[in-house]
DNA sequence: ATAGAAAAATGAACGACGTTCATAACGAAT
DNA sequence: ATTCGTTATGAACGTCGTTCATTTTTCTAT
């Protein structure tokens, strides 16, 4: 096998491999995570069946594909709502921004959270990259606020943060648990961060 | 037929209700949800499989029933840890019990955000009410926390809290996304309490 | 150009799943 | 003993992800 051989099958393996999480992520966007059915996907690729498994070891490793594209999104969508000023204010506005996200993309937002791998199999380290870039956008308002703390102190604090932010609004956006107004959902999530706003800054205060 | 014999066969089918649920409680709690698989659970009861379908009407009744248990022995742990002191207390004390909880019995307190009805399907009033129950959980400390709010934004409120401490919990205990530490963990968990009461006793002062 | 070897694509087949339904087993009344 | 309405049964169905013997394509060497 010389190199053009090998790159000339790389290459169609790299196209049929994008072509395929492109059909899968506009499935997931549209019919959730339940809607990807490995013949669906075939037929809307144009390959045959067993094709999916020349481009990935089963559809687990697909879906982790299509999830690293969310998290892109996401990502953007929280930098776009960035306000380079009161952190209260950046803070809120990319609670918004989160809540938006997942409103907006619902069904590929909750595959997210619903994907689960088998049992024992570990997290590719190009998916554990993706998400924790996710909560590093809340590291500039929390540095603004606690201008004394470290930056292990910060970053766990921004996972808190966001986590918080994510419960109201995972179990908001949820309608076997907890079917909230779209108007309270929003003011829930601006109670959130006022209350956590005013309590950093008491500890700010607290600790000059 | 008599009433003997409905009575008989009503008293048969609740008998094989409730040995069903057992056993799915079981394994759900060892396998999580995807560990219950029909004939399993036939093979368990000691039934056909096609018994399972004269006591449900399909599996999802069925994990319906088995959260609506899990919810039971969350509400009761609630409760333990309930303690009639200082609110920011109470508080803690009931969201280091859920996250016990979730650690203590983590696939039956998955199964719960896990499992999803088929699209279209109507939330079960039983279900809805059993989960409505732990939110109320919380109203006796805002009550303490803020006297002055009506009964309605206490109970938004409660969400709200409720919400945020389950972020927290989920995100934390959820390897996919951002495998916490357990020390961390807990330490996660106290910040988030500490800055949530500071800034609801900050509202408090507000609003007097 | 052509034969032969190597690689890749194919889709029928497999096993597991939830669910259904024709059939069998049962019990009560005659 | 016979009938008849109920209930239980598990083989069978349709769907799923995945595999792998076979076919097709592609490349190499003459």
């Amino acid at each position: 096998m010389n190199e053009k051989n090998a790159d000339a099958g790389a290459d169609r393996r790299t196209q049929l491999r994008d072509r395929l999480i492109d059909i899968a992520q506009e499935t997931v966007a549209t019919q959730g995570l339940a809607g990807l059915k490995a013949r669906d996907l075939a037929a809307a690729a144009g390959c045959a069946l067993g094709a999916i498994y020349t481009a990935f070891h089963d559809l687990d490793e697909l879906i982790l594909r299509v999830n690293a594209r969310t998290l892109a999104r996401l990502e953007a969508a929280l930098d776009a709502a960035f306000v380079d000023a009161e952190a209260e204010l950046a803070l809120e506005a990319m609670a918004r921004a989160y809540l938006s996200f997942a409103r907006k993309d619902e069904p590929s937002w909750r595959a997210l959270f619903e994907h689960r791998l088998p049992p024992g199999a570990p997290v590719p380290a190009w998916y554990a990259d993706a998400r924790n870039r996710l909560f590093s956008r809340l590291d500039a308002p929390l540095a603004q606020l606690l201008p004394g703390r470290d930056a292990t102190a910060r970053a766990a604090l921004a996972r808190t943060l966001f986590s918080a932010v994510h419960g109201v609004v995972a179990l908001g956006l949820e309608e076997k648990i907890a079917e909230t107004p779209p108007k309270l959902l929003d003011e829930q999530l601006s109670v959130l961060i006022r209350l956590l706003a005013a309590g950093l800054m008491m500890e700010s205060a607290r600790l000059i």
